[in-house]
DNA sequence: TAAAAATACTCCATAGGTATTTTAT
DNA sequence: ATAAAATACCTATGGAGTATTTTTA
C-alpha cells in the first residue's frame, strides 16, 4: 500500500535526481530508498525516472507526479496545522464591535449563547462609537 | 511517524463514530484501530474524540481534522491518477482543426516538430470547412 | 449483563541496514 | 578506476492479530 513515505522519497529523489544523496538527505540508506522508489512505481504502475546509465531524469508522468505528490504533503501537513489550531481554539476568531448602549444589554446575553454553542471561537470584543 | 494509513482510519472511525464498526469496515481488527487513532491524537498533540463512557463524538479540531484530512486522501489519489493518465500520454489531450489546403502543408511539419518536443501530448486532428 | 473500548501479549511482515555486485562514466 | 544504482541477504521495529480485562449503558 502506498504511504505518504513513498511520496516525501520521492520528491526528494526528484529534485536532485540523485539516488544517494537523497538518501543522505532523507537519513536512510540507498538501498532503501532505490526499493521505496520501485515499490512506487511498481503500485502506480507508472516510470517516473528515465534511467539513461546513471543519469536520472523525470518522465512526463514524474514531472506530472511531482507537482502533484508536493501538493498532497502540503494537504497533509496543512491538514496537521489546521487540527493543532482548532485545538488551541482559533477555529475561527470573532472579532465582534458593539456601541456601549447596546454592549451592556444585547452583546452579554448573545455571548453566552453563542459561547455555549461554540466554545472553541475566541470571541474578541471592541466597543465602538456610533458611526453617524 | 504519521502516514496516509492514519488519515484512511480516522476518516473512517469520524464518520461511524464506532471504532469496532470502524475496524470491520476496514478489515482489521479493533484493537490494531483503537492504537492507530490513539497514535495519531498522540502524534498530533490533539484530542480528535470526546469520550463520554461509550459514546464518541468528535471534537470541534476533530471536525476540522475530518475535513482536512479527506481533502489530504483526496489529493492523494488525485496524484496517483495524474500521474497514471500522464504515462498513457493524456497530458494534454490537443485538439487541432485546420482546412485542408493548411493540412497539405502546414500541418504535417508543425506537428512533427511539436511532438518530437512533446511526445507525450496527444495531437487530435479535425479537418474543418472554413468559416466564412 | 451485554456491548464496546482499552490492555496485554504475541507474531510476523516489511522497512531499513550492511555487504556486495553490476554498470557506466 | 570510480562512483552510482541494483541486488542479496539479514535484522529488528512496529503494525496487526488473539485473548482478556475494564468500563458503562
Amino acid at each position: 500500500m502506498l504511504e505518504n513515505r513513498h511520496l516525501r522519497y520521492f520528491v526528494e529523489v526528484a529534485k536532485c535526481l540523485h539516488v544517494t544523496k537523497a538518501a543522505e538527505r532523507l537519513h536512510i540508506a540507498q538501498p532503501a530508498l532505490t526499493q521505496n522508489i520501485h515499490q512506487l512505481e511498481e503500485e502506480l504502475g507508472v516510470e517516473l525516472f528515465h534511467r539513461e546509465g546513471h543519469r536520472l531524469t523525470l518522465t512526463q508522468a514524474g514531472q506530472v507526479f511531482l507537482n502533484e505528490a508536493e501538493a498532497s504533503l502540503l494537504q497533509f501537513d496543512h491538514a496537521q496545522r489546521a487540527a493543532q489550531r482548532a485545538a488551541r481554539g482559533e477555529v475561527g476568531k470573532l472579532a465582534l464591535g458593539f456601541q456601549s448602549m447596546a454592549g451592556l444589554s444585547v452583546v452579554p446575553h448573545t455571548l453566552q449563547r453563542f459561547q455555549s454553542s461554540y466554545p472553541d471561537v475566541q470571541v474578541v470584543l471592541h466597543e465602538m462609537a456610533p458611526q453617524c
